[in-house]
DNA sequence: GTGATGTAAAAGTCTGACTTTTTGAGCACA
DNA sequence: TGTGCTCAAAAAGTCAGACTTTTACATCAC
């Protein structure tokens, strides 16, 4: 699935940025770029350009005469599809998936109701054939064919919503439902409630009714964070 | 405000980036590194740098033999801090400011509901000092101070929901909120209304009553939404 | 103890040579 | 005419080494 042969930059981004995010280097971990570029056998010019795309990322800070700082997860951009992908590769994959579906649970609601408001004769025809999708790949087994309409219509929906920072989170949602059904348990058939609701909500946003399709989505936001109680430790508090 | 002398490198990509952003390069223009270290006057490691930090935010792709192509605003990053800021200070800033209004419209009513639940003694004082501090600015042209003690508040709300996050959402409402005292036209002394309703939050919040934080803060977004359409073009449609 | 001074360590910058990939032109062949 | 092959050039990618600049820290004088 990731390909391997992108340039050298990219290999060590892939393996210093994933080892960052899991922790391996604690915060305030101080690093040399002499040193890294030694460890990973590339040149100096190559761990520098990996260091200061890790230092957009904020996951580092390099200062002279100090050297690559690590800084602390509270400072990481924690919305880079890069840095949420490593995470959600590394051990604390279920506090992730965690934020990821708070997030998705506050963000998903609005974004249906505006595209209600919003959605293209095009958006609406495609998302009710998402929705009838999902309804007929909810039984039997047949998951990943329903995950592919599920990413789909939520795709659609943040789309439609008109806004590009909902838009963007496209992506962040069509990982947490691809972990959802290939990390978490999942052997049974997906809900049949949810799958009602995702049918409801097209229906809201192809009638242009903007609440209906908020409130329809909220529910399906709730069922979403209930499963996860469920499978994952909830605050562990 | 902006410091100057942060090394070769920053001063490009705080040239290069704002401009890719600002639309000064179309999607589909093609530069090529040699030539911009020439414009810019540094070397090509530093230009190479550079560039690939634009990559990592996806403004531009470096593909051999063809040269760095600029990718359409459907793949930028928008949720990177630098970018927001980049796009914030440029021509479409009233655009950009709808779109984090919006997302902020969904998000800190959730975040609030959180932190009701999850907040800290010593956050709750906080929240508390804030709205305290806001009712004391919130006459007399006094502006600056109550601009100091809005942001204070929803970063603290946003901290107090547990969530990271909706925590890194913390600077880009205090830009948004920044740029409506500063940019836009705000001769007049902030709404009332708002002012009890931050007061009202922080109650809910103390007393643990997340149904009713949420929906204090929906109404506190509403107004802020309700302000940007009499102020800015709504969706110019 | 406080403050000036010096030193060395690390990042930052520059240069030039070389490698690798990829595109597109030119050409052969059907 | 069109299809496919070969090849050369263009641009990014990589490397090595020398030099500059900043700055933390130790040392020394007072």
């Amino acid at each position: 699935m990731t390909a391997q042969a992108r340039g050298l930059h990219a290999r060590v981004l892939d393996s210093l940025g994933p080892a960052i995010t899991a922790g391996e280097y604690p915060p305030g971990s101080v690093l040399r770029t002499d040193e890294l570029a030694q460890r990973f056998e590339v040149s100096r010019s190559v761990m520098r350009e990996v260091v200061r795309v890790l230092e957009s990322m904020h996951l580092v800070a390099s200062r002279r005469r100090v050297g690559v700082t690590v800084l602390p997860a509270a400072q990481w951009n924690v919305y880079d599809p890069q840095v949420i992908r490593w995470r959600l590769a590394g051990a604390d994959r279920p506090r992730q998936l965690r934020s990821l579906t708070v997030l998705r649970s506050a963000v998903e609601p609005v974004a249906a109701g505006l595209a209600a408001r919003h959605a293209s004769a095009e958006q609406c025809a495609a998302l009710t054939e998402c929705a009838l999708g999902m309804v007929a790949t909810s039984r039997g087994r047949r998951l990943e064919e329903y995950l592919v309409h599920d990413i789909a219509f939520h795709r659609i929906v943040l789309d439609a919503s008109g806004n590009e920072m909902f838009a963007r989170l496209g992506d962040v949602v069509a990982e947490v439902l691809a972990g959802r059904t290939h990390h978490d348990v999942m052997f049974e058939d997906p809900d049949p409630a949810a799958v009602t609701l995702h049918v409801r909500v097209a229906e809201a946003v192809r009638e242009g009714d903007g609440p209906r399709a908020e409130a329809l989505t909220r529910e399906i936001a709730e069922g979403a964070l209930r499963e996860l109680d469920i499978l994952a430790p909830p605050p562990t508090r």
